[in-house]
Order: structure tokens, then sequence, then C-alpha cells
RNA sequence: GGGGCUGUGGGGUAGCUUGGUUUAUCCUUAUCGGCUUGGGACCGAUAGACCCCGGUUCAAAUCCGGGCAGCCUCACCA
């Protein structure tokens, strides 16, 4: 916490710092935040790569699941707005455009913040029979909204990376089937791809979002004990429905209003999650799939031996075509810079692989190989690189699997009463896993005990997976009523 | 939105308390040349800064007010 500034934060104590710092000029070079205007920022080339990655895996997980592509405008009229407000009860704070040039707009216009009021008075004229639905429709966009008070880069934003997905069915039990895809989806990305824990929670009926019926959300956990939000799925119901007219003719004959869902990964915050979870003081640690670089080949040559140094790059640039055929994203470090350096340097990108080539490798046949997530260097006869390096990547995947779970895991504590509670997220933060008298509006009143008592710590909601068993000794932890339901509480990002 | 801290070449900083020998320190970086490369090499030359607006003063990087931006923290959160 005292760290001065220019000095190095370690992750372990000073989270805060060391996020700030990786992000940075003196970091993994991410993004610049000289742009001057608050909570917009540039995304530079290493961070850009890993983000349209992230985005393609969830383009290819929603089309595998029937969505198609769509691209709405970037402003909304303000009564499409106001429309959802009346029916939905929600306002966002959006920027306005009010001015083209020096003429002031007959009808103002706002930056859009989320899909709804955009897509759904399309939908309510795309679909006119049982024959159109399901219509499931995505975007991968960038959105503006300004209601965050600090901004952090990739966890809070005005302007972020956005991908929505916006459904229509027929009935509700479709509707319900879709969220547990969604959930599926979640875990496909970023649990399997990017190894990132999370679980997957039913919201309290007092803490949903605004014009939905249930909200569900992907929770994970930072470095620092924060739960941090990485998707919401949420059950529309008709609420939109009626806002928006979205109708049907279904089978009989008869007119309905169509059931919605639409569900939202945080492409930033999920990338953002990432960088902290599998970070260390050295850098970022990037799983094997998103590397934007995953084997960069380092070649060592000296001056003084220049017959063994041209032996070094012609074998470098052998290997990296021939790993580019392949179809490893391969890079050869020729700037003239010292291969200390060069380690250090990608070492702090997260590039998964290194292989270092020298003459004393050449004399030796092999080649000097390591992984991000160890220490060790290996040396590799050159006719083996080829079957090592799935497995060295399979390596370096595993061990940030491994750390990020165990982590994940380690955060999650049981406790019975309100003591419990405190005396936990004293020194663990993380989730605490407490039996609670009810999920329902009636239980808000225990969820602003506990967060008033316990200094921030939020009821995040209950697994939506599995209903966990309760004793029926269970009593709420607050009000020591009987418990209803298991539910998860933790301190907000 | 509250509280705290900060803003000096591209990056990191010294100087600010107590206004004035400051020609603004050092490191890094960039360019050129030389030398060099197995864990952030070295030498030489060159380049490059006091966030913006206003105030106090003979005099402001330094003090005061405001703005903008960043960091930390609390609150909020689609």
């Amino acid at each position: 916490m005292t760290d001065k500034k220019g000095s190095k934060a370690n992750k372990q104590d000073n989270f805060s710092e060391w996020y700030s710092q990786i992000c940075g000029e003196t970091g993994a070079k991410l993004v610049d935040l000289r742009y001057d205007v608050q909570g917009f920022i540039v995304h530079r080339p290493w961070s850009m790569r890993v983000l349209r990655k992230i985005y393609s895996f969830f383009e290819e997980e929603v089309e595998k699941d029937n969505h198609e592509p769509m691209l709405f405008p970037t402003v909304i009229p303000e009564e499409h707005l106001l429309k959802e407000k009346e029916h939905a009860g929600f306002t966002p704070e959006v920027f306005w455009v009010e001015y083209a040039g020096d003429k002031k707009l007959e009808k103002r216009l706002a930056l859009r913040p989320t899909g709804e009021t955009q897509i759904y008075p399309l939908y309510s004229l795309w679909i006119r029979s049982y024959n159109d639905l399901p219509l499931k429709g995505y975007q991968s966009r960038i959105t503006t909204f300004r209601n965050e008070m600090t901004t952090r880069p990739f966890l809070r934003g005005r302007e972020f990376m956005f991908f929505e997905t916006h459904d229509v069915f027929e009935t509700h039990d479709e509707a319900v089937s879709q969220i547990k895809k969604d959930l599926i989806m979640m875990k496909n990305t970023i649990r399997d791809k990017l190894k990132i824990p999370f679980l997957f929670f039913q919201r309290p009926k007092w803490d949903v979002f605004k014009g939905a019926d249930e909200t569900f959300t992907s929770d994970s956990i930072l470095p620092d004990g924060k739960r941090i939000q990485v998707s919401s799925t949420h059950d529309l119901g008709h609420n939109f429905a009626k806002a928006f007219n979205v109708q049907f003719v279904g089978k009989d004959g008869k007119r309905s209003y169509a059931f919605q869902t639409c569900f939202g990964p945080g492409i930033w915050r999920i990338f953002g999650t990432m960088i902290a979870i599998h970070g260390d003081d050295q850098g970022l640690m990037l799983p094997f799939c998103v590397a934007p670089v995953q084997v960069v080949i380092i070649p060592i040559t000296f001056v003084k031996d220049p017959e063994a140094s041209k032996k070094v790059l012609e074998l470098s640039k052998k290997l990296e075509s021939e790993l580019k055929n392949l179809n490893y994203s391969v890079l050869v470090d020729l700037t003239n810079k010292t291969p200390g350096f060069k380690f250090n340097e990608w070492e702090m990108k997260g590039v998964p692989i290194r292989i270092e080539i020298g003459p004393r490798d050449l004399e030796q046949n092999q080649v000097t190989v390591s992984a991000r997530t160890s220490k060790e260097k290996l040396a590799v006869k050159i006719n083996e690189l080829k079957n090592k390096l799935p497995e060295l990547a399979e390596q370096n995947d595993k061990v940030l699997e491994e750390t990020a779970i165990k982590y994940f895991k380690d955060n999650i504590k049981n406790a019975k009463t309100l003591d419990e509670v405190k005396s936990i997220i004293k020194d663990h933060r993380g989730f605490v896993r407490i039996p609670f008298c009810s999920v329902m509006l009636d239980g808000k009143k225990c969820a602003e005990k506990l967060k008033t008592e316990t200094n921030g710590v939020d009821v995040c909601g209950f697994l939506f997976e599995k209903e966990e068993k309760l004793a029926s000794s269970d009593t709420c932890a607050v009000c020591g009523k009987k418990a209803t339901k298991i539910v998860y509480a933790a301190k907000s990002v």
C-alpha cells in the first residue's frame, strides 16, 4: 500500500497497483490511458489480439447454438429508451447526442448502452408467427454508458467491449433451457479455454435486473478476494415483450406475448479477470489458445563466432516456418537486444513457450525450451520438438488451471452464523457459503443486515445448476429462522 | 458520488516543506556511430519536460482557487 510510484508492486500484497502496472507502459502494454477522457481507453495491439480471440470463442459458441449475427446502430432514439423505463422500470445513464455540427437535433439520440431497447422494436416487426420462433440473434460490439464512477482498464469503463445475445421463445420452458445453454457456453469458453473458475448463480429476487423476472450471473474471484461478475443472463419473461410489443400468432391462431432471454458475457471483464487470476510478478500468463504469440524463438548469436551465429539464425527460421505449418503462432525475436532483455520482455507479455537457440544447443543438436509457468529450462532434441510442444502447451495450461482452481476453492468457505461470516471475510474474502432464510423478497432484510454488519458483504445468489442440500437443523445465519437456501455472499469489485 | 494521494522529456523520477545561482537532477527511451548478445550489456554524440486556466508576488515547477486526467479506497453497478 505504501508503494511509491515507480516501484514495482507485487500481486500478492498489492493487487490493485500490480494490476495497473501490468496493464500499462511499465507492464505488458495492454492499454494506453493517455487518451484523456475518463473511462475511455486505448487498446494496444497485445490486448486487442487476445480480446479478438475471446470474442471469436463466444461467436463460435453462440453460432453453434443457432444464433445469428446482427449489428444495430450506435444510437437509440430517446422514445425507445423511455418506453423501456415505463414498462421495465430502469433508466440507464447514457451519453446523449444533441447536435449535428452546430445544429441542434430535433430529437436527441442516446449512445447505446445495452441492446434491449434498440433490438426489441425490430424484433416486434420481424416476428409474425410461431414459425419465426425461436429467434436468436447476437451482436459483438463496443458499448458506452456512464454510471460507473471509478474506472479501471478492462474491469470498469464508460466504453467497453460488449457481447449480447437476444433470444425470443414461444414458451417459458424454452427460455429456461436457453439459460442452461448459456451456462454451458460460459463453461466451454472461460473455464475450459481461459481457465477461469466461476460459479453460476441465480440472483436473489430483490436483486434481479430491472425488467427481468430472474437474473443469472457467472461470478469469479479476483486475487484481492473480491467477487467479479463476468456474465449475466436475464429471464425477461414477458416484460420487454409487453413494452415493445413482441408477439406471435400461435398454432391455435391466437396472439401471445413471447418469452425473452438475453445473455451477456463481459468480454472486457473476462479479459481483466484472466490477467488478474493467471498473472504473476513477472507479468502476464496466457492460456495457450489465446496467446497472440504461442511460441517465441530467441536466437542467441555471437559476433566472435559468425559461423555458429549464422547457423543459429538459419535454424531459428527453419523452425519458425515448420511450426507455422503446424499452425502455431510463432515469432523469432531478431531485435538487437540482449537475450536477458528478451526473456523478460516475453515473460511480461505472457507467451506460453520460449525456445532459445544458441551455439551450445547447436553442438548438441538441441534447443532449450521453457514454459512460462515453470522456471525449468529443458534441453530438447530438434527432431523431438514437434512432439514436445503440445505436451508443454498442455502442461502450461494445466498449471494455470490448477493454480486458479486451487485459489478459487480456497476462497469458498462455509459459515453458519454472522460472526463466522465476519471472521472469514476478514482474512479470506472470497465467497462465504451460508444458510439463508429466503431468496425471495422477504430475505432482503437479512441481506441488508448482513451487508451493514460485515461492511459490504453482498448475497450474490444460489447455485443454479444444483439444489444444495440443507440439514433440517440449518437456520439463517442472519435471523436464525429456518433456512431455505444455501447462498453465496462476497464483497464485490 | 464520498474520502485520500498525485500530475515534471516517450516511460520512471529528483527538486516543491521554507518561492529566487535551475543552465530543472538522475535512470530509461529514441536516433547515429562503435562495441556486444546463454537472464533486463557497455562507450560516445544527439534529441526530449514543469497538465490546463486563473490568482498571489518584484519573482511560481514550487503557494492559493478551479478544471481535466490518473492512482488508492469506500459506495454504486446492466
